[in-house]
DNA sequence: CAGATGATGTTACATCATAACATTTCCCGA
DNA sequence: TCGGGAAATGTTATGATGTAACATCATCTG
């Protein structure tokens, strides 16, 4: 999928199958890094799988029902920034919000947004090329690069012949 | 200068010109977009100047001095919006900060920062390449596109030789 | 089992941003 | 130049996002 070309996922698909596929590659990314998928964690990548756009992290907090109880917001930042730093969650920097990785390779590098500002619907694109663009921007200042972000905003298929601005 | 090769400001520069010349761009974006460049709206612009990086929305707070007195954050964030909507100002998404624009013609579209992480320099680099790769993505996946974001996160030249992760 | 390490529970606080409404300033036409 | 409307500012309060610090608990390993 990662050489595919970058799409949405069809408004109805098995959203249960992809749930399960996300927990699938969480599993396989902490066994390869020796880390522990605790429960918290597990329930939070679950939640953004779930819902399938970018979720603040007081949204998830809402939604969070730890054993009949709320949790604080600093153990749903631990899990984020667990799970981000081992890619299967991203941060959407526009929004202030968090998305779960759609792609299988897990790894972050060269990736690139697009966040429909009606639907909030993500689409998590391959950035080899734009990769390339960037670096070679980069490299033109002198400038030595770690990371990027790019976000692009705008309407996706499903929204686009919606006119007006009303979202 | 929107063609050059993109660059950071030398490590010495005559900065008392660039916040002169800053001004006149906005003295002038104001003009032609019939609004008027306020003593608040000029302060908070010349306190970007100056600062020559992002700057958070508090830290210009601190910094004001306004006939003696400290504003409220809404004053600021009044005036950041001002100056964004004509392009005087940038905000800086992964840094939630805000940097005055550091080229002539005022447009920020296709535009795209590299941001230095340890001196926090910010360059403010030409996308039109980059706009167009972008452009294509979105298109390939019947995206709409409206607008982007891209920082670079990274090592400006005078930062690159020092090691570490010392910021 | 004991000690080390990592994860969670909890409280408090820091930081970033805007809503709402009163007041003042500015512009423009009568 | 005066008056009325629009724009900008002053002020208070609050919402939204994110972390520090430290106690407790779980898990792994010798």
């Amino acid at each position: 999928m990662s050489a595919g070309p970058p799409s949405f996922p069809p408004r109805r698909h098995d959203h249960a199958a992809c749930i399960v596929a996300g927990l699938a590659r969480a599993e396989e990314a902490c066994r390869i890094g020796r880390e522990r998928l605790t429960e918290n964690r597990r329930a939070v990548l679950e939640l953004l799988l779930a819902g399938h756009r970018p979720l603040g992290a007081y949204e998830i907090v809402e939604r969070f029902d730890w054993r009949g109880r709320r949790p604080a917001p600093a153990q749903i930042y631990r899990a984020l920034s667990f799970l981000e730093s081992l890619g299967l969650v991203h941060r959407i920097e526009s929004r202030n919000a968090y998305v779960a990785c759609s792609r299988p390779g897990g790894e972050g590098h060269g990736t690139a947004f697009l966040v429909c500002e009606r639907c909030e619907a993500v689409a998590e694109v391959d950035g080899a090329r734009l990769g390339k663009v960037v670096h070679d921007l980069a490299g033109a200042s002198g400038f030595e690069l770690r990371t990027h972000v790019l976000e692009a905003v705008g309407r996706c298929p499903a929204c686009a012949p919606a006119g007006g601005v009303e979202a």
